[in-house]
DNA sequence: CCAAAAGTGTTACACGTACACCCATGA
DNA sequence: TCATGGGTGTACGTGTAACACTTTTGG
Protein backbone atom coordinates (compact mmCIF):
# COMPACT_ATOMS: atom_id res chain seq x y z
CA UNK A 1 0.00 0.00 0.00
CA UNK A 2 2.73 2.57 0.55
CA UNK A 3 4.37 1.04 -2.40
CA UNK A 4 1.80 1.71 -4.90
CA UNK A 5 1.59 5.25 -2.72
CA UNK A 6 5.24 6.22 -3.34
CA UNK A 7 5.31 4.62 -6.89
CA UNK A 8 2.11 7.01 -7.75
CA UNK A 9 4.40 10.16 -6.34
CA UNK A 10 7.38 11.34 -9.06
CA UNK A 11 9.85 11.95 -6.73
CA UNK A 12 8.76 13.80 -3.72
CA UNK A 13 5.70 12.75 -2.32
CA UNK A 14 2.85 15.30 -2.00
CA UNK A 15 2.79 15.15 2.14
CA UNK A 16 6.08 16.67 1.91
CA UNK A 17 5.12 19.72 -0.46
CA UNK A 18 5.42 22.76 1.00
CA UNK A 19 7.82 21.00 3.75
CA UNK A 20 11.31 22.83 4.08
CA UNK A 21 14.02 20.65 3.43
CA UNK A 22 17.95 21.60 5.06
CA UNK A 23 21.10 20.42 5.22
CA UNK A 24 22.16 17.22 8.05
CA UNK A 25 25.82 17.20 9.26
CA UNK A 26 27.40 14.92 11.48
CA UNK A 27 30.62 16.33 13.59
CA UNK A 28 33.06 13.54 15.22
CA UNK A 29 34.18 14.61 18.52
CA UNK A 30 36.71 12.32 18.24
CA UNK A 31 39.23 11.23 21.96
CA UNK A 32 42.42 9.44 22.28
CA UNK A 33 44.54 8.94 25.68
CA UNK A 34 48.17 9.29 25.63
CA UNK A 35 50.60 10.13 28.95
CA UNK A 36 47.64 10.42 31.07
CA UNK A 37 45.48 12.75 29.70
CA UNK A 38 42.65 12.77 27.03
CA UNK A 39 43.16 14.18 23.79
CA UNK A 40 40.93 15.19 21.04
CA UNK A 41 41.47 15.53 17.09
CA UNK A 42 40.27 18.94 16.05
CA UNK A 43 41.80 21.29 12.99
CA UNK A 44 42.08 24.63 12.08
CA UNK A 45 39.87 25.46 9.24
CA UNK A 46 42.13 26.61 5.95
CA UNK A 47 38.97 27.85 4.03
CA UNK A 48 36.51 30.35 4.50
CA UNK A 49 33.95 30.52 6.20
CA UNK A 50 35.54 30.94 9.41
CA UNK A 51 39.12 30.35 8.42
CA UNK A 52 41.60 29.82 10.51
CA UNK A 53 39.48 28.96 13.65
CA UNK A 54 39.71 26.20 15.61
CA UNK A 55 36.76 22.91 14.78
CA UNK A 56 35.57 19.96 14.71
CA UNK A 57 36.09 17.61 12.07
CA UNK A 58 32.25 17.35 10.39
CA UNK A 59 30.77 16.75 6.86
CA UNK A 60 27.27 17.09 5.25
CA UNK A 61 25.49 13.94 5.08
CA UNK A 62 24.38 12.43 1.52
CA UNK A 63 21.14 12.20 0.38
CA UNK A 64 21.50 8.22 -0.29
CA UNK A 65 24.36 7.86 3.03
CA UNK A 66 23.22 6.92 6.35
CA UNK A 67 23.79 9.38 8.83
CA UNK A 68 26.41 6.94 11.04
CA UNK A 69 27.72 6.13 7.36
CA UNK A 70 28.63 9.69 7.21
CA UNK A 71 30.60 10.01 10.50
CA UNK A 72 32.54 6.64 9.75
CA UNK A 73 33.27 7.82 6.42
CA UNK A 74 34.60 11.08 8.02
CA UNK A 75 36.87 9.02 10.40
CA UNK A 76 38.42 6.77 8.06
CA UNK A 77 39.10 9.80 5.63
CA UNK A 78 40.69 11.42 8.72
CA UNK A 79 42.24 8.45 11.05
CA UNK A 80 42.66 6.03 8.15
CA UNK A 81 40.54 3.99 10.61
CA UNK A 82 37.37 1.36 10.10
CA UNK A 83 35.61 -0.24 13.23
CA UNK A 84 36.25 1.65 15.69
CA UNK A 85 33.81 2.62 18.72
CA UNK A 86 31.76 5.39 17.37
CA UNK A 87 28.31 6.74 18.75
CA UNK A 88 25.72 9.46 18.47
CA UNK A 89 26.28 11.79 21.23
CA UNK A 90 22.96 14.11 20.45
CA UNK A 91 21.61 16.13 17.53
CA UNK A 92 22.25 19.98 17.89
CA UNK A 93 19.16 21.81 16.03
CA UNK A 94 19.35 25.27 16.97
CA UNK A 95 17.33 27.09 14.12
CA UNK A 96 20.33 29.57 14.42
CA UNK A 97 23.15 27.34 15.08
CA UNK A 98 24.54 27.97 11.97
CA UNK A 99 24.29 31.54 10.34
CA UNK A 100 24.86 30.51 6.93
CA UNK A 101 21.81 28.72 6.12
CA UNK A 102 20.01 25.96 8.00
CA UNK A 103 22.06 23.14 9.19
CA UNK A 104 21.31 20.81 11.68
CA UNK A 105 24.36 18.53 12.73
CA UNK A 106 24.48 15.41 15.01
CA UNK A 107 27.56 14.89 17.09
CA UNK A 108 29.31 11.58 16.81
CA UNK A 109 31.98 10.64 19.62
CA UNK A 110 34.53 8.28 18.55
CA UNK A 111 37.36 6.51 20.43
CA UNK A 112 40.51 5.61 19.04
CA UNK A 113 43.87 4.13 19.76
CA UNK A 114 46.28 6.81 19.74
CA UNK A 115 49.39 4.23 18.47
CA UNK A 116 46.58 2.63 15.37
CA UNK A 117 46.05 5.81 13.70
CA UNK A 118 47.49 6.76 10.08
CA UNK A 119 49.92 10.00 11.39
CA UNK A 120 50.20 11.07 7.28
CA UNK A 121 46.54 11.14 6.40
CA UNK A 122 45.70 12.96 9.89
CA UNK A 123 48.52 15.61 9.04
CA UNK A 124 47.37 15.86 5.66
CA UNK A 125 44.22 16.99 7.03
CA UNK A 126 46.14 19.95 9.05
CA UNK A 127 44.40 17.97 12.18
CA UNK A 128 46.05 18.05 15.88
CA UNK A 129 45.66 16.15 18.83
CA UNK A 130 44.55 18.86 21.74
CA UNK A 131 44.54 17.87 25.60
CA UNK A 132 40.59 18.36 26.35
CA UNK A 133 41.72 20.00 29.41
CA UNK A 134 43.65 22.86 27.49
CA UNK A 135 41.44 23.67 24.34
CA UNK A 136 40.96 26.60 22.26
CA UNK A 137 37.43 27.29 21.88
CA UNK A 138 35.80 25.79 18.78
CA UNK A 139 33.69 26.91 16.24
CA UNK A 140 29.73 27.57 16.46
CA UNK A 141 28.12 25.01 19.05
CA UNK A 142 31.44 22.79 18.65
CA UNK A 143 32.41 23.80 22.62
CA UNK A 144 29.47 22.73 23.61
CA UNK A 145 29.73 19.44 21.66
CA UNK A 146 33.15 18.83 23.33
CA UNK A 147 31.12 19.37 27.00
CA UNK A 148 28.24 17.23 26.23
CA UNK A 149 30.55 14.41 25.01
CA UNK A 150 33.21 14.24 27.93
CA UNK A 151 29.61 14.39 30.19
CA UNK A 152 28.80 11.49 27.93
CA UNK A 153 32.41 9.55 28.24
CA UNK A 154 32.52 10.13 32.10
CA UNK A 155 29.05 8.35 32.69
CA UNK A 156 29.30 5.55 29.79
CA UNK A 157 32.35 4.58 30.68
CA UNK A 158 31.73 3.62 34.24
CA UNK A 159 29.34 0.75 33.57
CA UNK A 160 30.54 -0.64 30.04
CA UNK A 161 33.77 -1.32 29.42
CA UNK A 162 34.83 1.37 26.39
CA UNK A 163 37.60 2.70 28.24
CA UNK A 164 39.62 -0.03 26.48
CA UNK A 165 38.64 1.78 23.02
CA UNK A 166 40.83 4.11 24.19
CA UNK A 167 44.00 1.85 25.43
CA UNK A 168 46.32 -0.28 22.83
CA UNK A 169 45.25 -4.15 22.32
CA UNK A 170 47.82 -4.59 25.06
CA UNK A 171 47.84 -2.91 28.35
CA UNK A 172 48.90 -2.36 31.62
CA UNK A 173 46.62 -2.12 35.01
CA UNK A 174 48.61 1.13 35.45
CA UNK A 175 47.87 3.10 32.07
CA UNK A 176 44.31 1.52 32.46
CA UNK A 177 44.08 3.01 35.65
CA UNK A 178 45.62 6.38 34.57
CA UNK A 179 42.96 6.52 31.77
CA UNK A 180 40.00 6.32 33.92
CA UNK A 181 41.74 8.81 36.42
CA UNK A 182 41.91 11.08 33.15
CA UNK A 183 38.29 10.11 32.47
CA UNK A 184 37.05 10.91 35.82
CA UNK A 185 39.04 13.82 36.81
CA UNK A 186 39.93 11.95 40.37
CA UNK A 187 42.58 10.28 41.54
CA UNK A 188 41.77 6.45 42.54
CA UNK A 189 43.12 3.96 45.24
CA UNK A 190 45.74 1.52 42.71
CA UNK A 191 44.79 -1.52 45.30
CA UNK A 192 41.04 -1.12 45.29
CA UNK A 193 40.78 -0.18 41.62
CA UNK A 194 43.16 -3.30 40.93
CA UNK A 195 41.01 -5.51 42.94
CA UNK A 196 38.00 -4.30 41.41
CA UNK A 197 39.12 -4.24 37.65
CA UNK A 198 40.20 -7.76 38.30
CA UNK A 199 36.89 -8.93 39.93
CA UNK A 200 35.20 -8.94 37.01
CA UNK A 201 37.54 -11.86 35.01
CA UNK A 202 37.59 -9.82 31.24
CA UNK A 203 41.24 -9.33 31.25
CA UNK A 204 43.64 -11.87 29.97
CA UNK A 205 46.68 -11.15 31.75
CA UNK A 206 49.98 -11.38 29.11
CA UNK A 207 53.43 -13.08 29.67
CA UNK A 208 55.05 -9.98 28.57
CA UNK A 209 55.99 -7.01 30.78
CA UNK A 210 56.09 -3.43 29.44
CA UNK A 211 59.04 -1.74 30.79
CA UNK A 212 58.57 1.50 29.45
CA UNK A 213 57.53 3.34 32.53
CA UNK A 214 59.14 1.66 35.33
CA UNK A 215 62.40 -0.18 35.50
CA UNK A 216 60.28 -3.30 37.10
CA UNK A 217 57.91 -3.30 33.86
CA UNK A 218 54.39 -3.73 34.41
CA UNK A 219 52.51 -7.40 32.67
CA UNK A 220 50.56 -6.34 29.72
CA UNK A 221 46.64 -7.34 29.63
CA UNK A 222 44.41 -7.43 26.79
CA UNK A 223 40.56 -7.40 27.27
CA UNK A 224 38.74 -10.25 26.79
CA UNK A 225 35.61 -9.35 24.60
CA UNK A 226 34.06 -12.73 23.94
CA UNK A 227 33.97 -13.30 27.76
CA UNK A 228 32.80 -9.79 28.73
CA UNK A 229 29.63 -10.49 25.77
CA UNK A 230 29.07 -14.02 27.98
CA UNK A 231 29.13 -12.68 31.25
CA UNK A 232 26.42 -10.07 29.63
CA UNK A 233 23.95 -12.80 29.03
CA UNK A 234 23.96 -13.90 32.24
CA UNK A 235 23.01 -10.73 33.79
CA UNK A 236 26.09 -9.43 35.42
CA UNK A 237 27.31 -5.82 35.53
CA UNK A 238 30.40 -4.02 35.04
CA UNK A 239 31.13 -0.99 37.24
CA UNK A 240 34.25 0.91 37.39
CA UNK B 1 34.70 37.34 10.21
CA UNK B 2 31.98 34.92 9.48
CA UNK B 3 29.29 37.48 9.32
CA UNK B 4 31.09 39.13 6.65
CA UNK B 5 31.35 35.92 4.52
CA UNK B 6 27.51 35.19 5.59
CA UNK B 7 26.66 39.04 3.68
CA UNK B 8 28.88 38.14 0.72
CA UNK B 9 27.03 35.09 -0.10
CA UNK B 10 23.44 35.48 -1.41
CA UNK B 11 21.22 33.16 0.41
CA UNK B 12 23.15 30.01 0.74
CA UNK B 13 26.62 29.72 1.19
CA UNK B 14 29.11 28.65 -2.00
CA UNK B 15 30.64 25.87 0.86
CA UNK B 16 26.76 24.18 0.61
CA UNK B 17 26.39 24.61 -3.50
CA UNK B 18 26.62 20.87 -4.69
CA UNK B 19 25.32 19.49 -1.31
CA UNK B 20 22.14 17.51 -0.64
CA UNK B 21 19.09 18.95 1.77
CA UNK B 22 16.69 16.41 3.06
CA UNK B 23 13.89 16.81 5.81
CA UNK B 24 14.43 16.54 8.72
CA UNK B 25 11.11 15.70 10.99
CA UNK B 26 10.59 14.63 14.69
CA UNK B 27 8.39 11.17 16.25
CA UNK B 28 7.38 11.94 19.97
CA UNK B 29 7.53 8.69 22.21
CA UNK B 30 4.61 9.65 24.54
CA UNK B 31 4.68 7.77 27.83
CA UNK B 32 1.91 7.52 30.35
CA UNK B 33 1.67 5.41 33.50
CA UNK B 34 -2.14 4.59 34.70
CA UNK B 35 -3.05 1.40 36.95
CA UNK B 36 0.02 -0.23 37.21
CA UNK B 37 1.14 -0.25 33.41
CA UNK B 38 3.12 2.05 31.04
CA UNK B 39 1.00 3.43 28.30
CA UNK B 40 2.00 4.89 24.88
CA UNK B 41 -0.12 7.59 22.96
CA UNK B 42 0.20 6.26 18.76
CA UNK B 43 -2.54 6.94 16.68
CA UNK B 44 -3.81 5.39 13.56
CA UNK B 45 -3.19 7.16 10.42
CA UNK B 46 -5.99 9.12 8.46
CA UNK B 47 -4.34 10.07 5.46
CA UNK B 48 -1.90 8.53 2.73
CA UNK B 49 0.74 6.79 2.85
CA UNK B 50 0.47 4.33 5.46
CA UNK B 51 -3.23 5.30 5.91
CA UNK B 52 -4.76 3.26 8.59
CA UNK B 53 -1.35 2.33 10.33
CA UNK B 54 -0.42 2.69 13.32
CA UNK B 55 2.06 5.29 13.83
CA UNK B 56 3.84 7.69 16.60
CA UNK B 57 3.16 11.54 16.30
CA UNK B 58 5.22 13.15 14.57
CA UNK B 59 5.95 16.50 12.46
CA UNK B 60 8.37 18.13 10.30
CA UNK B 61 11.14 20.67 11.55
CA UNK B 62 10.27 23.96 9.80
CA UNK B 63 13.32 25.80 8.40
CA UNK B 64 13.59 28.75 11.11
CA UNK B 65 12.64 26.04 14.32
CA UNK B 66 14.72 24.43 16.61
CA UNK B 67 14.12 20.67 16.71
CA UNK B 68 13.12 20.80 20.29
CA UNK B 69 11.26 23.46 19.30
CA UNK B 70 9.26 20.85 16.72
CA UNK B 71 9.12 18.58 18.94
CA UNK B 72 7.12 20.85 21.93
CA UNK B 73 4.79 21.93 19.33
CA UNK B 74 3.63 18.61 18.47
CA UNK B 75 3.74 17.59 21.69
CA UNK B 76 1.41 20.37 22.41
CA UNK B 77 -0.84 20.29 19.43
CA UNK B 78 -1.78 16.63 20.77
CA UNK B 79 -2.16 16.68 24.41
CA UNK B 80 -2.31 20.38 25.31
CA UNK B 81 0.70 20.35 27.84
CA UNK B 82 3.45 22.51 27.63
CA UNK B 83 6.68 22.73 30.02
CA UNK B 84 6.42 18.86 30.26
CA UNK B 85 9.46 16.32 30.46
CA UNK B 86 10.88 15.77 27.06
CA UNK B 87 14.27 14.46 26.07
CA UNK B 88 15.64 13.73 22.78
CA UNK B 89 16.44 9.95 21.99
CA UNK B 90 18.25 9.49 18.75
CA UNK B 91 18.42 10.04 15.48
CA UNK B 92 17.21 7.92 13.24
CA UNK B 93 18.93 8.53 9.94
CA UNK B 94 18.64 4.96 7.69
CA UNK B 95 19.13 6.71 4.25
CA UNK B 96 16.52 4.60 3.17
CA UNK B 97 14.23 4.69 6.54
CA UNK B 98 11.74 6.22 4.69
CA UNK B 99 10.81 4.60 1.61
CA UNK B 100 8.91 8.36 -0.18
CA UNK B 101 12.09 10.68 0.09
CA UNK B 102 14.94 11.21 2.61
CA UNK B 103 13.53 11.82 5.72
CA UNK B 104 15.75 12.06 8.63
CA UNK B 105 13.47 11.89 12.12
CA UNK B 106 15.03 12.50 16.03
CA UNK B 107 13.18 10.57 18.03
CA UNK B 108 12.08 12.74 21.18
CA UNK B 109 10.14 10.83 24.50
CA UNK B 110 8.58 12.83 26.64
CA UNK B 111 6.83 11.66 30.08
CA UNK B 112 3.05 13.20 30.99
CA UNK B 113 0.93 12.99 33.69
CA UNK B 114 -2.45 11.25 32.53
CA UNK B 115 -4.57 13.41 34.46
CA UNK B 116 -3.38 16.49 33.69
CA UNK B 117 -3.55 16.23 29.33
CA UNK B 118 -6.73 17.54 27.11
CA UNK B 119 -8.71 14.48 26.17
CA UNK B 120 -10.45 15.85 23.77
CA UNK B 121 -7.54 17.42 22.04
CA UNK B 122 -5.89 13.87 21.97
CA UNK B 123 -9.38 12.20 21.02
CA UNK B 124 -9.64 14.91 17.78
CA UNK B 125 -6.26 13.61 16.52
CA UNK B 126 -7.65 10.07 17.12
CA UNK B 127 -4.67 9.37 19.56
CA UNK B 128 -5.22 6.84 21.95
CA UNK B 129 -2.85 5.51 25.26
CA UNK B 130 -1.88 1.83 24.85
CA UNK B 131 -0.21 -0.70 27.05
CA UNK B 132 3.54 -0.44 25.62
CA UNK B 133 3.04 -4.33 26.73
CA UNK B 134 0.44 -4.92 24.06
CA UNK B 135 1.29 -2.54 21.08
CA UNK B 136 0.32 -3.26 17.62
CA UNK B 137 2.81 -2.75 15.10
CA UNK B 138 4.18 0.91 13.92
CA UNK B 139 5.16 2.22 10.57
CA UNK B 140 8.68 2.55 9.04
CA UNK B 141 10.95 2.17 12.61
CA UNK B 142 8.97 3.44 14.92
CA UNK B 143 8.90 -0.05 16.79
CA UNK B 144 12.26 0.39 17.22
CA UNK B 145 11.83 3.75 18.49
CA UNK B 146 9.81 2.60 21.28
CA UNK B 147 11.80 -0.19 21.87
CA UNK B 148 14.68 2.35 22.56
CA UNK B 149 12.83 4.63 24.53
CA UNK B 150 11.39 1.84 26.80
CA UNK B 151 15.45 0.99 27.01
CA UNK B 152 16.57 4.70 27.98
CA UNK B 153 14.00 4.83 30.24
CA UNK B 154 14.70 1.97 32.07
CA UNK B 155 18.33 3.29 32.12
CA UNK B 156 17.41 6.41 33.16
CA UNK B 157 15.10 5.90 35.73
CA UNK B 158 17.11 4.33 38.16
CA UNK B 159 19.61 7.52 38.60
CA UNK B 160 17.78 10.38 38.01
CA UNK B 161 14.38 11.26 39.52
CA UNK B 162 12.27 11.15 36.32
CA UNK B 163 9.65 8.39 37.34
CA UNK B 164 7.65 11.73 38.85
CA UNK B 165 6.81 13.22 35.89
CA UNK B 166 4.98 10.15 35.28
CA UNK B 167 2.91 10.28 38.06
CA UNK B 168 0.28 13.24 39.46
CA UNK B 169 2.01 15.81 41.51
CA UNK B 170 0.43 14.14 44.78
CA UNK B 171 1.02 10.65 44.79
CA UNK B 172 1.14 7.66 47.20
CA UNK B 173 4.34 5.49 48.18
CA UNK B 174 2.60 1.99 46.37
CA UNK B 175 1.57 4.06 43.31
CA UNK B 176 5.74 5.07 43.33
CA UNK B 177 6.89 1.65 43.50
CA UNK B 178 4.07 0.33 40.68
CA UNK B 179 5.61 2.55 38.63
CA UNK B 180 9.04 1.43 38.91
CA UNK B 181 7.87 -1.80 38.85
CA UNK B 182 6.54 -1.27 35.51
CA UNK B 183 9.52 0.65 34.42
CA UNK B 184 11.83 -2.07 35.47
CA UNK B 185 9.29 -5.25 34.88
CA UNK B 186 10.15 -6.26 37.89
CA UNK B 187 8.79 -6.50 41.21
CA UNK B 188 10.30 -5.13 44.39
CA UNK B 189 10.07 -5.41 48.08
CA UNK B 190 8.21 -2.82 49.45
CA UNK B 191 9.49 -2.12 52.51
CA UNK B 192 13.11 -1.88 51.12
CA UNK B 193 11.67 0.42 48.50
CA UNK B 194 10.27 2.52 50.99
CA UNK B 195 13.06 2.94 53.25
CA UNK B 196 15.40 3.34 50.06
CA UNK B 197 13.16 6.10 48.53
CA UNK B 198 12.77 7.61 51.87
CA UNK B 199 15.74 7.74 52.55
CA UNK B 200 17.11 10.87 49.68
CA UNK B 201 14.98 13.19 51.96
CA UNK B 202 13.46 14.62 48.87
CA UNK B 203 9.53 13.84 49.27
CA UNK B 204 7.00 15.79 51.28
CA UNK B 205 4.52 13.83 53.18
CA UNK B 206 0.83 15.83 53.13
CA UNK B 207 -1.88 15.36 55.10
CA UNK B 208 -3.90 13.88 52.73
CA UNK B 209 -4.83 10.52 52.04
CA UNK B 210 -5.78 9.04 48.65
CA UNK B 211 -8.39 6.36 49.52
CA UNK B 212 -8.83 5.00 45.67
CA UNK B 213 -7.05 1.50 46.07
CA UNK B 214 -7.99 0.41 49.59
CA UNK B 215 -10.20 1.20 52.97
CA UNK B 216 -6.94 2.23 55.05
CA UNK B 217 -5.82 4.79 52.46
CA UNK B 218 -2.19 5.63 51.67
CA UNK B 219 -0.47 9.14 52.44
CA UNK B 220 0.20 11.09 49.58
CA UNK B 221 3.42 13.11 48.84
CA UNK B 222 4.86 15.32 46.51
CA UNK B 223 8.72 15.38 45.28
CA UNK B 224 10.83 18.07 46.38
CA UNK B 225 12.36 19.91 43.11
CA UNK B 226 13.94 22.53 45.18
CA UNK B 227 15.30 20.33 47.61
CA UNK B 228 16.73 17.83 44.80
CA UNK B 229 18.30 20.84 43.18
CA UNK B 230 19.66 21.27 46.52
CA UNK B 231 21.69 17.71 47.26
CA UNK B 232 22.83 17.50 44.00
CA UNK B 233 25.16 20.59 43.97
CA UNK B 234 26.29 18.78 47.12
CA UNK B 235 27.33 15.66 44.97
CA UNK B 236 25.05 13.49 46.44
CA UNK B 237 23.59 10.60 43.93
CA UNK B 238 19.95 9.53 43.61
CA UNK B 239 19.57 5.76 42.86
CA UNK B 240 16.35 3.79 42.64
C1' DC C 1 72.37 1.02 46.42
C1' DC C 2 68.77 3.84 45.54
C1' DA C 3 64.94 5.91 43.16
C1' DA C 4 60.68 4.91 41.10
C1' DA C 5 56.92 2.37 39.80
C1' DA C 6 54.50 -2.39 40.43
C1' DG C 7 52.15 -5.18 43.13
C1' DT C 8 49.73 -7.01 47.37
C1' DG C 9 45.80 -7.62 52.32
C1' DT C 10 43.11 -6.27 56.04
C1' DT C 11 39.74 -3.85 58.48
C1' DA C 12 35.67 -0.84 59.29
C1' DC C 13 31.63 0.72 57.62
C1' DA C 14 27.70 1.45 54.53
C1' DC C 15 24.48 -0.46 51.84
C1' DG C 16 21.57 -3.90 49.70
C1' DT C 17 18.68 -7.73 50.37
C1' DA C 18 15.85 -11.07 52.39
C1' DC C 19 12.18 -11.75 55.19
C1' DA C 20 6.96 -11.52 58.42
C1' DC C 21 3.84 -9.27 61.02
C1' DC C 22 0.58 -5.60 62.79
C1' DC C 23 -2.48 -1.64 61.45
C1' DA C 24 -6.49 0.78 59.75
C1' DT C 25 -10.81 0.72 57.70
C1' DG C 26 -15.02 0.09 54.70
C1' DA C 27 -18.10 -3.12 53.51
C1' DT D 1 -15.36 -9.33 61.64
C1' DC D 2 -12.80 -9.93 57.94
C1' DA D 3 -10.56 -8.98 53.66
C1' DT D 4 -7.51 -5.77 51.70
C1' DG D 5 -3.83 -3.00 51.06
C1' DG D 6 -0.61 0.26 54.06
C1' DG D 7 3.03 0.52 56.83
C1' DT D 8 7.15 -0.94 59.77
C1' DG D 9 12.34 -3.39 61.70
C1' DT D 10 16.07 -6.59 61.87
C1' DA D 11 19.85 -9.52 60.68
C1' DC D 12 23.11 -10.94 57.47
C1' DG D 13 26.17 -10.72 53.66
C1' DT D 14 28.32 -8.09 50.08
C1' DG D 15 30.84 -4.42 48.40
C1' DT D 16 33.33 -0.08 49.10
C1' DA D 17 36.80 2.81 50.94
C1' DA D 18 40.65 3.75 53.66
C1' DC D 19 45.14 2.66 54.50
C1' DA D 20 51.29 1.11 54.12
C1' DC D 21 54.63 -1.79 52.99
C1' DT D 22 57.48 -5.07 50.00
C1' DT D 23 59.28 -6.16 45.39
C1' DT D 24 61.85 -5.41 41.31
C1' DT D 25 65.44 -3.53 38.62
C1' DG D 26 68.01 -0.09 35.64
C1' DG D 27 71.02 3.41 36.25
Amino acid sequence: MYKEFVENAEQEQDSYKGKDKMYVAIDCIIFGFDAGSLKLLIFKRRVEPLKGEWSLIGSFVNLDEDVSAAAGRVLEEITGLKDVFMEELKTYGAADRDPGYRVISIGQYALIRLNEYDRKLVEAHGAVWHDVDKLPSLVLDHDQMVQDALEKLKAKARFQPIGFELLPEKFTIPQLQSLYEAIYQKELDSRNFRKKVMSYNVLIKLDEKDKSSSKRGAFLYKFDHARYKKLLQSGYNFEI
